[in-house]
RNA sequence: GGCCUCGUAGCUCAGUGGAUAGAGCAGCAGCCUUCUAAGCUGCGGGUCAAAGGUUCGAAUCCUUUCGGGGUCACCA
C-alpha cells in the first residue's frame, strides 16, 4: 500500500533533509480532507523544529524531495503545515485492476503465531437470553473475525454456569409446582421452561420472605431463613456430593437450557469451537490457592478462608477460599485461566464481559501475577457497557429485560411487514423472502448493536432498532443487493467487467473517492483488530456504502457508452460488493443477493 | 466516601493531538416513463458539560468542578 511507500520515503526525506532519525509517530499521513487537492496528506509540523524554517518552507522541502524520489508522486501543493501529495492515476488504476475481484482483500492468512482465546458469551443457565447477551455474543463472535482476519489464530470459546444456587432454585421450583411439564409437553422452548421456574421460585421466596418479616424478623435476616432457600442449599449440597436424584434432575434441565440456547445462538448465527461447563472446571482453581498459601503469598486465616493482600497493589484484600473450603468466583476464574493458559498458550486470552466486572479482571491479574504466572499480562478483558432501555436499565426481576429470542422474532416480523409496504414481495418465492426477512432482521439488529464503541453504554430503543432506513444494517445489504444487480444486468449485456490498468481512461473524482474508500479497507481492518472494536468495521461499511451510493447516483454504469469507462466502473462496483460483504462478514452480517 | 468510566446537534452515535467538529433519525423542500426510491439532493440545527493548564495546534492530553453510570460481598 501507498503509507508505507510513502512512510519510508518521508522517513530518507527528513533524514536527508534534516538529519532526523523520524519515530512513526512523528510521521502522520491521512488522507486529503475533500475541499482541497490531492490524495494523501502528510502533516510537517513535526518536522520544523529541526528544519529551523516555516513549516510552509519545511512541506515544499519534503514535498519536493518525495516529488523527485517517488514515481508514485504526481504533484504536490502546500496550505500551512500540510503537504498535499497526489498520487499519480496509475496508482489508482493498477490497485484497481489488480484488486478488484477482492476474494480476500483486507485479510491476512494466520501468521503461525500462539493463538488468541477469546472467551464469550458465558451464560447462566437458570434462564435464556437477554440483549445483555446479545451485545456479548455479538461483540465476542465479530471480534473473533476481526482478530482471524487480522492475521492471527483464533479459538471462540464458551464457558456455560451450569452449577450453583440459581439452578438449584429452578430445580426445587420445577419439582414442587412443575407438574411434570418438559418443553415438548407445553411446546415451549426448554430455557424459557427453566427461567419461568426460576421467577415460580423467585415469587414463592419473596411471599416466605414477607411472612417472615410480618412476623418480626428483618427482612435481612429472612431472606436467609426462608424454608425455599434453606432447601435449594441443601439441593446445592446434594449436588456437590453427587446424589442421584438430583444430578438426574439437573442433567435434565440443564439439558432443555443447552437446547435452548443451541437454538437462538443459531439463529443469531454465532459459534463456539470449545465449550466448556463450569460444573466440569470449578474445583480447578483450588489446587492453585493451595499453592499460593505454600508459597506465601496468599494468607490462610484462623477460621480457614484464604486471602490476598493487594493493598500494596491499590486494591483491597480479597477472598481466594471460603472458610468452609468452597471456592469463589475468582478461584474458579483462576482455575479455567491457568487451564486455558497450559492448554493453549495463547498470545492473548481474551474476556468479553461486562464492564461491572472490571475490578475482578484487574484482581484476576494481579493474583496470578502474585502466583508467578508472567502470562497473566496476556489477559484482556473487552469491557463492554451495559445496554439500557429508554425507561432505565434491565432488570429481571421486575421483567424490563428484552428476551433474545422474543427480539429476533420482532426483528424478523418488521422486516416482514417493511418489504411488503415497500412491495418487494412479488419477486420472491416463499423459500427466498423467508430467508430475506432474516437476513435484514438480522442484520438491522447486528449493526444497530456493533456500530456502537464497545466500551460505552448504549441505549437500545426498539423503535430505532427497527429502522432500516439510514445508517443501518440494511442500508448497507441493500447497497450490496443493489450493486449485484447492475452486475446481473451487465452480464446479461455481455458487458465485461475485468478492467484493465492499460486501458485509456479518466479517472473523474467520483470514481476515485470511491476507490480511496476501498483502498482504506486493509488499514481499517487491522486497527479493529488492535482496538477490539467491530465498531470501526461498522463505521467504515456505512461510509463505504454512502460513498458508492453517491457513486452510483451521479454516474451512469450500464449506460455509458465509452466502453473503457464501463468496465472500470463494473469493476469498482463489483470490488465495492466484495468489501461491503467483506466488511459485513466481520461483523456477523449476511449480505443479499437481491432484495 | 475511594477507585474506574462516560458527558459532542432535539434524539442515537462517529471523530481520541492536526485544516472550517461529522453522519443518521426527527423537521422542512425537491427527485421514480427507474443501471433497485430500504435510495439521492438541498435547508435549518453546536459554548464538544464548565473552568484552568500543556502545545505551533486540544472535542481529543493534564488538573479542578458539575452531572450520569459502574464498582468496592465468605454473590456470580
Amino acid at each position: 500500500m501507498i503509507e508505507q511507500i510513502l512512510t519510508d520515503k518521508v522517513t530518507e526525506a527528513v533524514k536527508t533533509l534534516y538529519q532526523l532519525e523520524a519515530t512513526p509517530s512523528q510521521i502522520q499521513l491521512q488522507n486529503t480532507r475533500k475541499e482541497f487537492e490531492g490524495d494523501i496528506t502528510l502533516v510537517v509540523f513535526p518536522f520544523t523544529k529541526v528544519s529551523r524554517k516555516s513549516p510552509e518552507a519545511t512541506a515544499a522541502e519534503v514535498g519536493e524531495f518525495l516529488l523527485a524520489q517517488m514515481r508514485e508522486v504526481e504533484s504536490f501543493n502546500v496550505i500551512k503545515g500540510f503537504l498535499n501529495l497526489s498520487i499519480k492515476k496509475g496508482y489508482w488504476l493498477s490497485f484497481l485492476s489488480e484488486n478488484y475481484k477482492g476474494e480476500k482483500f483486507g485479510f491476512t492468512d494466520a501468521d503461525g503465531s500462539q493463538p488468541v482465546v477469546v472467551e464469550y458469551s458465558s451464560p447462566n443457565t437458570n434462564k435464556p437470553l437477554h440483549l445483555g447477551h446479545i451485545r456479548n455474543n455479538l461483540l465476542g463472535f465479530s471480534l473473533s473475525r476481526i482478530l482471524q482476519s487480522a492475521g492471527k489464530n483464533v479459538v471462540k470459546v464458551n464457558l456455560v454456569n451450569d452449577r450453583g444456587i440459581h439452578i438449584c432454585k429452578s430445580m426445587l421450583a420445577w419439582e414442587r409446582w412443575g407438574n411434570g411439564e418438559t418443553p415438548e409437553s407445553i411446546g415451549l422452548k426448554g430455557d424459557h421452561l427453566v427461567g419461568k421456574y426460576y421467577v415460580v421460585f423467585d415469587k414463592h421466596f419473596k411471599e416466605e420472605i414477607s411472612i417472615l418479616v410480618a412476623e418480626g424478623m428483618n427482612p435481612e435476616e429472612a431472606s436467609k431463613k426462608a424454608p425455599l432457600i434453606i432447601e435449594a442449599q441443601q439441593i446445592l449440597q446434594k449436588w456437590e456430593a453427587g446424589d442421584d436424584e438430583v444430578i438426574n434432575l439437573w442433567k435434565m434441565m440443564n439439558g432443555w437450557v443447552y437446547d435452548g440456547f443451541a437454538k437462538t445462538y443459531q439463529t443469531l448465527g454465532i459459534e463456539f469451537d470449545k465449550t466448556y461447563y463450569e460444573s466440569q472446571t470449578y474445583l480447578l482453581g483450588k489446587k492453585l490457592v493451595e499453592e499460593g498459601v505454600q508459597k506465601g503469598v496468599y494468607t490462610r486465616r484462623a477460621d480457614g478462608s484464604v486471602w490476598i493482600d493487594l493493598t500494596a497493589d491499590g486494591m483491597d484484600e480479597k477472598l481466594l477460599l471460603r472458610s468452609d473450603g468452597t471456592s469463589v468466583y475468582m478461584t474458579q476464574d483462576l482455575g479455567t485461566a491457568m487451564q486455558r493458559y497450559e492448554e493453549y498458550k495463547p498470545e492473548q486470552l481474551i474476556y468479553v464481559v461486562g464492564n461491572e466486572q472490571e475490578y475482578h479482571f484487574n484482581v484476576l491479574k494481579v493474583v496470578l501475577k502474585h502466583l508467578g504466572c508472567a502470562w497473566s499480562n496476556s489477559i484482556y478483558h473487552l469491557s463492554y457497557g451495559m445496554v439500557e432501555l429508554p425507561e432505565g436499565k434491565m432488570k429481571s426481576r421486575e421483567g424490563t429485560v428484552v428476551d433474545a429470542d422474543d427480539l429476533m422474532q420482532e426483528m424478523f416480523d418488521t422486516s416482514e411487514a417493511m418489504a411488503r409496504e415497500l412491495g418487494k414481495i412479488e419477486a420472491f418465492d416463499n423459500e427466498e423472502a423467508k430467508n430475506l426477512y432474516r437476513t435484514i432482521g438480522l442484520g438491522a439488529l447486528k449493526y444497530f448493536i456493533l456500530k456502537v464503541d464497545p466500551k460505552k453504554n448504549m441505549l437500545f430503543n426498539p423503535a430505532d432498532s427497527v429502522d432500516f432506513n439510514g445508517n443501518t444494517g440494511p442500508f448497507i445489504q441493500y447497497t450490496y443487493a443493489r450493486i449485484k444487480s447492475v452486475l446481473r444486468k451487465a452480464a446479461e449485456a455481455g458487458y465485461g467487467v475485468s478492467f484493465s490498468e492499460t486501458d485509456s481512461v479518466e479517472l473523474l473524482s467520483q470514481e476515485k473517492e470511491l476507490l480511496r474508500k476501498i483502498h482504506d479497507f486493509p488499514g481499517i481492518v487491522s486497527q479493529a483488530a488492535e482496538l477490539h472494536s467491530p465498531a470501526v468495521i461498522a463505521n467504515y461499511a456505512f461510509d463505504l456504502a454512502s460513498e458508492y451510493n453517491r457513486f452510483y447516483h451521479e454516474l451512469t454504469i450500464l449506460k455509458e457508452e465509452n466502453m473503457a469507462s464501463r468496465t472500470l466502473r463494473l469493476s469498482l462496483s463489483q470490488f465495492t460488493a466484495k468489501v461491503i460483504a467483506n466488511a459485513l462478514w466481520l461483523l456477523g452480517i449476511e449480505v443479499p443477493e437481491r432484495m
